[in-house]
DNA sequence: ATGACGGCGCAAAACGTTTTACAGACTCGC
DNA sequence: GCGAGTCTGTAAAACGTTTTGCGCCGTCAT
């Protein structure tokens, strides 16, 4: 869907012709660098990568030959030579979400920390694309990919792994024997919130929960269930909404019978929805009922009452997918894939009480 | 500042001897394909890149010899020989906020229907790290940069251009005679924000603002000022928050004396803030007041009366910016500069009145 | 027949590196 | 002095393409 967009005013500035002055000059090569300190190629390229080959004189002399023409390595050449890029690719459905944009973001600094490149890659939840550019990091010879799979379509992925390219799965983690995987702990994510609800005092618990068809939501009840029977007096509801949005918790609000005195929902939006709709019926948070969410999105803390919540290490998902990457490309043989599982941790605001002996 | 992270639980799978089992075969080159079809390399290269070069008898042996083969082309190899690379720059701030990530959602679309590659440089604020992935551009001969810059240093970017690499100025177009620049219209919004007000009876008008050394803000309360002027027995106010949170919309509400009829804030934030401010005074929103936001971000729809804001076209910058790059690139003589302005469009919600034809 | 011309296809050079195998120059121990 | 061993440095091949210039072979007009 295109958004109708109108310039309302486009300069044009310059010439075009002359706008292009003087045609920049060809950069410097390892030959040049080579005659200017008067030594062959091989030398200087001994003197870039293995500089231990070199004598302490000579790798001065190509060094300053270096800084005054300029030079710059020419890595795609190098790659052609020894059969790797320096690229990676990170495939997801779409970096305008936040979840995906966290990831991006610690991919990308894990990425340039180690020296390598990041192709980013937006699937745009269509499988077709996803495609289209798994076709394309092939052809780049990129050294690995990290994808948060769109379907659960493994054979896509494998034929990348056929082309020798590893792979990562972040977030989707389906069990897979071939490759390394990232995933935040969403069972121990409900349990540390309603064992949060717990410890302030809450004994009859409610789910507010997307639909139970997406793992998400199943693994988080299930973490709740864990929770509320290792606690003798404590009792679990649960309630679907049909979308996981701030409207939809709002209504579930409106239509609560019986308070229970914590709820747990499964993501920012319900809760904030809720707290929302509770306010309004004249509920007092955390007085009368306490609320925990989900995710500490943005709106979390925006929220009338600053929303307690539960945060997962997303950045640190793509970090780690980056860096297992690197282990399987650089240690080859010795390297053994690891499914990796982040737990969140609970961020306390005031939408629940301080912990107290009992409560009840 | 890293993310204290508990691992909780990391399993193992498969051995890492044998995990890698079959070798993958190396990848057929142009040179397979070329003794596959019984012709020359020379020709294998035509029907890829000027098919019209070649008799459609061959070609069609060539295609199935390709096809046969799996063969994928190597852009890097061909890169090297061509001088050029197929990769665009992306450089931003942080991926993370959404603006941003929108005009690389544009820029990702953009240069995956092209056929270029996207490489993904997050700066972080940092400048010594922008220049560090301005280099890493130097040196994967990135054929164009879109950039979002940080400082006002046109130094760095114009040594990124005497290497040859055309640059396109996102968001904070300086004025710029060597490259295009994209940019939204932030005058207009402001204009169209308070017309939107005028428009539906308000005529005491109050501008909550960053600011004003933001040159966003400076604008917006620029095109504030044009609207207002148009009208006669209008009146405009301006107050500057310290910073553009929801915190302190909510603090401006507060100390509001004489309430105004229409307030414009230069940002959602803002406007959450304030809308809650208000609504604890008993003001009534739209009735009594009627509130405008800027930016249409995540929270205005999600807010207690959903706000009425105004949109900018993000992803049509970072579109945009990719192909005036592109047409740079594949122009280059013909090629002329561009400033491109965008303009936002007002998104109508429940924070103000169905237009009339006058209200006072 | 002959010459010119077009259409096809090919050989080879070039792009900028890395790496292998080797050569020359020292040093050292005898 | 001499051979073995160490250091430095080098020539050349290789990586996978694209492109230039050329040659071959029909065809067509003369």
């Amino acid at each position: 869907m295109k958004t109708a967009v109108v310039p309302v005013r486009t300069a044009v500035i310059g010439e075009g012709v002359d706008a292009v002055p003087a045609r920049p000059v060809r950069p410097a090569r390892i030959q040049d660098v080579a005659a200017a300190a008067g030594v062959s190629v091989s030398t200087v390229s001994n003197v870039l990568n293995r500089p231990e080959r070199v004598s302490a004189r000579t790798a001065e002399r190509v060094r300053d030959a270096v800084a005054a023409l300029d030079y710059v390595r020419h890595p795609g050449a190098a790659g052609l030579r020894t059969g790797h890029s320096s690229s990676i690719g990170l495939v997801l459905p779409d970096v305008t979400n936040s979840f995906y944009a966290r990831i991006a973001r610690g991919a990308a600094d894990a990425a340039y920390d180690h020296g390598y490149s990041l192709v980013l890659c937006h699937s745009g939840d269509a499988p077709e694309r996803e495609q289209g550019y798994f076709t394309m990091l092939v052809e780049q010879r990129a050294v690995g990919v990290v994808v948060v799979p769109l379907g659960a379509d493994p054979g896509r992925l494998s034929r990348l792994r056929e082309r020798g390219i590893p792979l990562v799965l972040a977030d989707r983690a389906m069990p897979d024997r071939d490759g390394c995987s990232v995933s935040v702990d969403d069972v121990a994510g409900g349990r540390i919130a309603v064992q949060h609800l717990l410890d302030r005092g809450a004994r009859d618990i409610l789910v507010v929960n997307g639909e139970s068809g997406i793992r998400q939501c199943a693994d988080r009840y299930q973490g709740a269930r864990q929770a509320v029977r290792s606690r003798r007096g404590a009792r679990l509801r649960q309630v679907a909404a049909e979308e996981m949005t701030v409207a939809y918790g709002a209504k579930i609000a409106d239509q609560l019978g019986e308070l229970p005195d914590g709820v747990f929902c499964t993501n920012d939006f319900l809760a904030a929805g809720l707290c929302r709709g509770l306010a309004e019926r004249g509920v007092r948070i955390p007085e009368d009922v306490q609320v925990v969410g989900y995710g500490d999105l943005d709106i979390a803390s925006f929220v009338g009452t600053p929303l307690t919540t539960v945060r997962q290490p997303v950045e640190e998902l793509g970090r780690a997918a980056v860096e297992m990457l690197l282990d399987e490309i650089e240690a080859r043989a010795e390297h053994v894939h690891e499914t990796r599982v982040f737990a969140p941790e609970p961020v306390p605001r005031d939408s629940t009480r301080t912990p107290g002996p009992t409560g009840t």
